[in-house]
DNA sequence: GAATTGTATGAATTTATAGCTATATAGGCT
DNA sequence: AGCCTATATAGCTATAAATTCATACAATTC
């Protein structure tokens, strides 16, 4: 029914370990892309469909130069593609890893979220009960 | 065998359009942690297994402050543990989504240079030849 | 307690970049 | 042509954070 993206541990031991110095720049560099909210917002609406310039800016609530500049660069970078359409210009996530990559982290993040409250609640019940 | 991790579709589309904006701080923070080449050569070497400060300053070629203040920074943000046995720290990964996650954005990467090498190679076949 | 070893931290420096304002480009009208 | 709309970009400021150097802390050994 629905795509799948399965990864196996090995496979990924090996990848690591083999990676060499000048593509852990690039990793990083495509991580960095990844580092700002505002450009998770703008993936977060892109998720859903290609939109143009103004629809981005219009569900983010973002100056339009700013969203161009965060465009552009994500563009520089093959994290999203562009398509031109009279004087629209639609853009579109390049590559479906990047949204595997978010949710993995998503998921990541609200686990040692969850960790960290349950250690919160139980030192609060600690100090009240 | 191997343990795999599957990802489905359906279930990252559902994730990333319900993310509220403050989860995508945090998640852009985690982001952030793997945005150094630095903090990724230390979470390449501790891959393979756990290690002390001084085996990833070896290992890495930096200095020791550098490392103690990515790891602090990465280990505050639950990205490595540490377990202290007399004078060493031995620091490993948290948790795995993220090596996953690297590992997407590895491939991603890599595949995205592909495609930009076979243009240029195309370019230059078709002048030359 | 003094010396040693392993790790953490504070201050200063440097670099990168997000966001703003203003302006430029480019396509589509009349 | 002139005008409007959609998008891109340049220059600026402010901020964040990576690295280094020096020093502090902590556990161990003598």
């Amino acid at each position: 029914m629905s795509k799948t993206v399965s990864i196996s541990e090995e496979e990924v031991k090996r990848w690591n370990l083999n990676m060499p110095d000048e593509m852990l720049e690039a990793v990083s560099n495509r991580f960095k892309l990844l580092s700002e909210p505002m450009r998770l917002k703008i993936l977060r609406v892109l998720c859903e469909n290609e939109r143009t310039v103004q629809e981005i800016v219009n569900a983010v609530n973002a100056s339009q130069a700013n969203i161009s500049k965060h465009l552009a660069l994500m563009h520089d970078n093959g994290v999203v593609n562009r398509r031109k359409e009279g004087l629209k210009c639609y853009y579109r996530i390049a590559d479906d890893s990047i949204i595997y990559a978010c949710f993995l982290i998503s998921k990541s993040v609200v686990e040692n979220l969850q960790d960290r409250l349950s250690w919160v609640q139980k030192v609060n019940s600690n100090l009240n009960g």
